[in-house]
RNA sequence: GUGGGCGUAGCUCAGCUGGUUAGAGCGCCGGAUUGUGGUUCCGGAGGUCGCGGGUUCGACUCCCGUCGCUCACCCCA
């Protein structure tokens, strides 16, 4: 690239026919998805007010913004996540809405961080929310939906896993073992590094939070443990025993869905975020380098603090990013389809006119219809029309119009047959 | 914000411990006797070797800086 050409923003993508092809494959299997389980799809503005970002989310994510101030002196923020949008366009129709609403969104989102492996300044996020139901269906439903998004796309249980587990129990399981609430968002912010520090570090970091060798040497132990163990350990902690009831029950509800081997409980699974208050999962490549492709769960305080409508609600985001690197990995993502059906050659300018109208005949029948523009040799041009993808070639020549005629050519096989030209321009109108 | 690796044609790369007109494959454009592509053969265009400075008789090659890309950390929607 020469040097005193302007490049694209760092983290920011070109999307050439090819990645825009990959980009639709994807969009549209989500989108097929999202309409089986009867989600609508909803937009919203990409540039907002700094003050919905900064209002609930804490100062963490504020450093994080692609932030400026507007033209006129309004602190504004490109959208670096769809929750928030979402919340606010909620709370303007919930009161009118039956519940649950199910939606779905593939926004673009921006962030201001340095760019590495999956995770640029740009990217594109299916998000699917139910608001408004509390019931683990809704829960399980949403999971299902996740795994679909991705099944559609080619992927099975050989190449995914879905990582569930819940806030409630792990709440109720560290008060179980006596840590102090005060201590669960470190807690929680520990384990989440547990898949990529030393174990013996992590020890460390939890005895510093809860000042107990014995207590953090348990909460480690929490994290090994299966559903069932948990069940009988804590049964009479009814809180415990109420959260995994509500985990087994979404759990249960993926098998009876026939969606079984996918999703496991996996008590290690935190989720950095403060704002969800149930369930929770993740989904990842099951033997891979490649981050969550897809993250989510229950939070059913915060469309109450974004957009002051005290609503439960339970959804996901997934990324185009890593998803579209795994589809690449696994060969799913398929090659770009040709955008051309026919291809009119002109022997000579002499057929120029009957070009015209045969290609623009064709187009109106719904046809996709390229003709050469240069008058270059039969061989150039059916050259071109092969490159182009083209299914046939219309070739228009001196001797077959004298009849009447023209010469249709399949580019797959190479057999010509000439057709009578007002096959190709009758038409209505 | 911190640290590692890398910057040679559109793409993938070669270029030995510094030596004079910088190469290949693929792709692109064109030609192979007048109307037939995907194979083959031939030819052509295309690079201030990321940028700036330094060392040297001489730098794509060594040194410094800078920018960019990339991987990881921090953080995580």
């Amino acid at each position: 690239m020469s040097s005193n050409q302007i490049q694209s923003l760092s983290g920011f993508r070109d999307f050439f026919p090819e990645e825009l092809s990959s980009r639709r494959h994807i969009f549209s299997a989500w989108r097929r998805v999202c309409e089986r389980y009867g989600f609508s799809e909803y937009d919203g503005p990409p540039l907002e007010p700094l003050e919905l970002y900064t209002r609930k989310s804490g100062d963490g994510i504020v450093g994080q913004l692609y932030e400026f101030e507007d033209k006129g002196g309004r602190p504004v923020a490109l959208r670096p996540e769809m929750t928030p949008t979402f919340a606010r366009m909620i709370a303007l129709r919930a009161a009118a809405l039956p519940k649950p609403i199910r939606w779905f969104s593939i926004p673009q989102l921006f962030r201001y961080e340095r760019p590495q492996r999956g995770r640029l300044r740009e990217h594109f996020q299916l998000n699917m929310d139910i608001v408004g139901e509390t019931n683990f269906l809704a829960d399980a439903e949403i999971i299902a939906a996740g795994i679909d998004a991705l099944r559609e796309l080619g992927l099975n249980k050989s190449h995914i896993r879905v990582r569930v587990s819940d806030r409630r129990l792990m709440v109720s399981l560290l008060d179980a073992i006596g840590v102090a609430g005060a201590s669960h968002h470190a807690v929680f912010n520990t384990l989440d590094r547990l898949d990529k520090r030393p174990r013996d570090e992590i020890a460390k970091e939890l005895q510093g939070i809860v000042s107990d060798q014995e207590v953090a040497g348990r909460i480690l132990e929490l994290t090994e443990r299966s559903i069932s163990q948990l069940q009988d350990e804590f049964a009479d902690h009814e809180s415990v025993v109420k959260a995994a009831d509500d985990l087994v029950g979404v759990l249960g509800c993926l098998e009876k869905s026939g969606l079984e081997g996918y999703a496991e409980f996996d008590a290690s699974l935190v989720r950095g975020l403060a704002y969800y208050t149930g369930t929770v999962f993740e989904i990842w490549e099951r033997e891979g380098q490649l981050r969550a492709i897809c993250g989510g769960g229950r939070y059913d305080d915060l469309l109450q603090a974004l957009g002051g409508v005290d609503l439960p609600a339970v959804g996901f985001g997934m990324g185009d990013v890593v998803l579209s690197e795994l589809l690449k990995e696994h060969q799913l993502m398929p090659a770009e389809v040709g955008c051309v059906d026919d291809y009119i050659v002109c022997v000579s300018e002499e057929e120029r006119a009957t070009a015209l109208k045969v290609a623009h005949s064709l187009r109106d029948s719904g046809r996709r219809v390229t003709q050469d523009l240069q008058s270059r040799k039969v061989s150039r041009q059916l050259k071109a029309a092969n490159q182009a993808g083209a299914e046939r070639a219309i070739i228009l020549g001196a001797e077959e119009l004298s009849r009447g005629m023209v010469l249709v050519k399949d580019l797959e096989s190479g057999e010509e047959q000439e057709v009578p030209l007002d096959s190709l321009t009758d038409r209505k109108g």
